[in-house]
DNA sequence: AAGTCAACGGACTATAAGTGACATAGCAAA
DNA sequence: TTTGCTATGTCACTTATAGTCCGTTGACTT
């Protein structure tokens, strides 16, 4: 599985944490949904800075979005 | 800061530990010598599939990279 | 002097960001 | 059944910018 891959994963399973749809997610992260499914697909080669976003959305920290086993050698 | 300054500056830290130049990393890397230059003084939106093949360079996991004060709450 | 390293600039190419239109499936009334 | 609503997925496309490649400069070292 590739990196865009696993972060599209890591980004549903934390959604789903939240019990949020992707658009009311793709809103708070002020990003387009069909972007943010894109995303959740591993079809985006996504930038830091809307990974940013995304991960605050979700309440996380960038540390805790990759402190999960995909991630980890 | 911002993220791609504290991006930039995980990578400096790392690769100073490895005792590489910047464009020995680079090299390592495949990317662009001038590029690692901007990428480590945060002038640089990086994608992840980027910044994955800098990780690798670095020999350390996206969670180890991640495991820094700078990218926790 | 000559080599190494980091920073910076301009011009260029490759690709990410962002959006609109449409499709599909599930589910709940009427 | 059909109507309507919610959620997700996919394609095609334009605009913005990521990333490369050429070169130069200044600081430092041998």
């Amino acid at each position: 599985m590739d990196i865009k891959e696993k972060v599209g994963q890591r980004i549903r399973e934390l959604r789903r944490q939240l019990e949020l749809s992707q658009e009311a997610l793709a809103n708070k992260a002020e990003v387009d949904r069909t972007y943010m499914t894109d995303v959740e697909n591993g079809r985006r080669n996504i930038s830091i800075e809307i990974l940013e976003k995304i991960i605050a959305a979700l309440e996380v920290s960038f540390a805790e979005f990759f402190d999960a086993k995909s991630f980890k050698k």
